[in-house]
RNA sequence: GCCCCCGUAGCUCAGCUGGAUAGAGCAGUGGACUUCUAAUCCACCGGCCGCACGUUCGAAUCGUGCCGGGGGCACCA
């Protein structure tokens, strides 16, 4: 149970988290009554700044009369370092009012510090698996949310002060390797270099593809090189590693553009795990997990059945001696929980492979592999569909290459920068242009549940209002300006009155960032935070309207909520990857 | 056939472990720049929360069953 004493430090020193604090404080006033924990299920109210509904509860457990358990609960609440009103309201809930200038108090210790009031948590190992393109082959939208949406979790996670591993788990290994060496082969180590550098990878994987279904002696040669390329053979190695640091290059290049965090520090290919899958079938059947079926020598987790209602295998190793890809992403676990330690394991792939990876955790658990505090978990996320309301495809039916849809985004952007801000400079034109359309995508992918598909529409994610990046970015630009206007720069210690409500609303809402990052990063939902940043923005607007900063009375405390608007909006939006620019 | 996900305003979506009159943004209508960026704001309009039962003080939220949409179910990853 939480005592005053320490509630205090956690409002002192740690977290200036006020929402937590409540918790705590209604926890052990609930405790106290019931003689066990409960809920203490602390919201945000339109009634009050908080409402307490844990009393409720607790009053059916109870068999007691609601209204009279929360008024018993609120005689005990120990305020400790809280200063607020409270009351018992309609049929047992409990509205808390915090006192104007405890929250002004609090806003200052945020503006007073730099991670605007987000405690460091305690640090765990997160890995996390994402982007994951193929070597040889080009990016497409199918890889853009993983990308987008796993580096705003690294991203976040990082800030949080968790030792992010980010691991892209490219594929480079497998049977189309063969063709693809073969045809590099064919056509010249330079010619091939150059066509995979400047992204010709679908000409080129493409032109490899078409040889092996038509050519029989094409395909006999690619047959024998993935026999040459596994067993070592030190020509073919050569030629594979070209492709795949031609590509990985490529790769770089697509992840500038897109301002993702992932480097060339980053890949751990399937190829890494190579010479560990053996070893690793090897200790499945020497505890007994694994069996022949077909050929194949599979894992039967339990719980999983196939179409026929039979015991559904997961694939270790094939008929053909090769190793499935169940085989790899097994030794990618067992890496992750073994070398690394990890705590926490997020793999950001689509939802199609949700059985996939139910089965490979199942296999990890009874293999032993997943500690039981280790947290494993496939972050599924749905579709990107067209305006159709189909998977997003070229008007040809052609999947859509990455490159060109970042590209889109960007020239989209700079004809709306060209007309609404054409007294900016042409370099300055530029880079707005690509804030705002990388932003663009990014916060339409960031902005709605990751599990449910989502509509593609240009002109929806790139309007200069409604819920949008630009919109943000705007928000953001317009505070600076107010900076620039007034020659001012703004000291975070000055001290701030609440007096106009629109002031004292944005201090709540600037006051619940620490606990909108904890909830986006346990629950990997990015779309809260960036709700969060949109009320925010509205927020802000809101008190733009109504209360002048420059020249008022009040010029010294506004200015100290303009600065710790956009500095939460800042970091916020770089938590979700998407960059402000100064002015627009 | 079995399993998983989704169904909220005309459109695109929020709604956190059930909580008080269901919220935004587009679109529509009507307003607001001699004043810190109008890439803005304000107001209005708009909803049997797919349907039906059930659980309870209370259900968009939990359970069961239907209806509709999507995805998955052995050697491609």
């Amino acid at each position: 149970m939480p005592t005053s004493s320490a509630l205090t430090l956690s409002l002192i020193g740690g977290s200036m988290n006020i929402e937590h604090a409540l918790v705590c404080v209604f926890s052990a006033a609930l405790a106290e009554v019931a003689g066990f924990d409960v809920d203490p299920a602390v919201r945000r109210s339109p009634r009050a700044d908080f409402q307490v509904d844990g009393a409720l509860a607790l009053a059916r457990r109870l068999g007691r009369p609601p209204v009279q358990v929360a008024q018993e609960v609120l005689d005990r609440v120990d305020w400790a370092g809280l200063h607020a009103t409270a009351q018992v309201a309609g049929p047992g809930f409990i509205n808390v009012t915090l006192d104007d200038r405890f929250l002004a108090q609090e806003l200052h210790r945020v503006a007073t510090d730099e991670r605007l009031g987000v405690a460091a948590a305690t640090p765990q190992v997160v890995t996390i698996d994402y982007s994951a393109p193929n070597v040889a082959k080009e990016m497409h939208v199918g890889h853009l949310r993983s990308t987008v949406i796993g580096d705003a979790a690294a991203r976040l996670l990082s800030f949080l002060g968790h030792q992010v591993r980010r691991m892209n788990h490219v594929g480079d290994w497998g049977t189309p390797f063969g063709m693809l060496i073969e045809h590099l082969l064919d056509i010249g180590e330079t010619e091939a270099a150059h066509e995979l550098s400047v992204g010709d990878l679908t000409a080129f994987y493409q032109a490899a593809r078409a040889k092996f279904d038509s050519d029989p002696g094409f395909a006999q040669r690619s047959r024998l090189r993935v026999v040459a390329l596994q067993a070592g053979d030190e020509q073919t190695r050569r030629l594979w590693r070209l492709l795949v640091e031609e590509s990985e290059k490529y790769f770089l290049a697509v992840y500038g553009k897109l301002g993702v965090t992932l480097s060339d520090a980053d890949f751990l290919p399937e190829s890494f795990y190579n010479d560990e899958l053996a070893p690793l079938v090897k200790e499945l059947d020497e505890q007994g997990l694994l069996h022949d079926s077909q050929g194949a020598k599979c894992v039967f987790p339990p719980g999983f059945a196939g179409r026929d209602g039979e015991p559904l295998p997961l694939i270790v190793r094939k008929s053909d001696g090769g190793f499935g890809y169940a085989a790899t992403d097994l030794a990618s676990v067992k890496y992750r929980t073994g070398p690394l330690a990890a705590d926490r394991m997020l793999y950001f792939v689509g939802t199609p492979q949700r059985l996939h990876f139910e089965m490979v955790f199942a296999a990890a658990r009874q293999a032993g592999w997943i500690g039981e505090k280790v947290e494993v978990r496939h972050v599924n996320f749905g579709s990107i569909l067209g305006e159709d309301g189909k998977m997003l495809k070229t008007r040809a039916g052609q999947t859509i290459k990455l490159i060109e849809l970042l590209d889109e985004a960007v020239s989209r952007a700079a004809a709306i920068v060209a007309d609404k801000s054409p007294h900016l400079e042409a370099e300055t034109q530029a880079q707005v242009a690509w804030a705002v359309g990388i932003g663009a995508i990014k916060y339409a992918d960031l902005s709605s549940d990751r599990v449910k598909d989502y509509v593609f529409d240009w002109d929806r994610m790139l309007a200069t209002n409604g819920d949008t990046a630009a919109y943000l970015q705007y928000a953001c630009a317009r505070i600076g300006s107010i900076f620039r206007k007034g020659a001012v720069v703004p000291d975070p210690a000055a001290p701030v009155t609440l007096a106009h409500p629109a002031e004292r609303a944005l201090a709540m809402e600037l006051l619940a960032f620490p606990a909108v990052l904890d909830t986006a990063a346990r629950t990997v939902e990015l779309h809260r935070l960036a709700g969060y940043l949109f009320g925010l923005a509205g927020l802000y607007t809101e008190f733009y309207s109504h209360c002048r900063v420059l020249g008022s009375a009040e010029q010294a405390g506004r200015l100290v909520l303009c600065d710790v608007t956009r500095r939460t909006l800042v970091l916020g939006l770089d938590l979700l990857g998407i960059v402000v620019p100064e002015r627009m």
